[in-house]
DNA sequence: ATGTCTAGCAATGCTAGA
């Protein structure tokens, strides 16, 4: 079973690539992120032609989250959450599907640093531990996936140099990024390749893809009850290289 | 160090967010 993040960075102009996508890998789970799309303008009847079901969560303009699984509309358990009931962004949608508890994940990206958006980042990382926490009391086979906006070691990126005034990289975010691992969860990646050196983002900007000038900040964060059955993960590096891609690639694991 | 991209609003150019 195949289960992917993948932060779409705007789903109506990222829809052949999405479709392809869904056609080429054949994952059985898929987390989008930043659809920048509202619910009523979600491209429903093309995802579902390529065979897919879907649940969305959006938002005009910027964020928005979706999960989508092969076959079956995927069950919607949370949207949001709790903790501050004045934010209005559309970050996080827990459902259930084949058996596992799913979440996409859009954390803050909290730049500029410091200022109400870092703020907003290290409150929202807060309330996700306590959703974390919750779901582990569960006991139950739980993957949260999406984009963190953090870079958690040195090694996952291509220069700290070039990233350490970065909200991503900051010791506050790395710190609610450890918080979640201390709770019991297993960072798929890491786990399957641990020396490092793994890139899920490479920016637009400065010719970055064409120097490799990447860095890690899409993750799967996996309950024990899954992480038992992690077989491989990995990140589908070519669709970031393709005509009109997203600045992000898709990152997934394999699981038994 | 900001060289790019997306979306929205309004109007084919700007702003915000990343």
């Amino acid at each position: 079973m195949k289960i992917v993040t993948y932060n779409v960075n705007g789903i109506k102009a990222r829809l052949p690539r999405l479709i392809e996508y869904l056609t080429e890998a054949q994952p059985d789970v898929v987390c989008l992120q930043e659809l920048k799309s509202s619910d009523e303008t979600f491209p429903e009847a093309e995802i579902r032609a390529a065979g897919y079901g879907a649940v969305w969560h959006g938002q005009k303009g910027f964020n928005g989250v979706a999960v989508l699984a092969k076959g079956v509309d995927p069950v919607e358990r949370q949207r949001g959450l709790a903790g501050e009931p004045e934010d209005e962004h559309s970050r996080y949608l827990e459902c259930e599907v084949f058996g596992l508890v799913i979440a996409s994940i859009y954390l803050p990206n909290g730049n500029p640093v410091p200022g109400p958006k870092f703020d907003y980042k290290l409150r929202w990382f807060e309330r996700l531990q306590a959703r974390a926490r919750a779901l582990l009391a569960e006991e139950r086979p739980v993957i949260l996936a999406g984009d963190y906006n953090v870079i958690p070691n040195d090694d996952d990126t291509f220069s700290v140099k070039a990233m350490a005034a970065d909200a991503l990289m900051q010791p506050e975010s790395r710190h609610g990024y450890r918080a979640l691992l201390a709770q019991g969860w297993t960072d798929a990646l890491r786990t399957r390749h641990p020396k490092g050196g793994v890139w899920t983002f490479w920016d637009y900007q400065a010719g970055a893809w064409q120097r490799d000038a990447g860095f890690r900040i899409d993750h799967l964060l996996l309950s024990p009850a899954v992480a038992d059955r992690l077989a491989e993960a990995g990140v589908d590096k070519d669709h970031r290289g393709r005509e009109k891609a997203s600045d992000h690639a898709p990152t997934w694991v394999r699981l038994r």
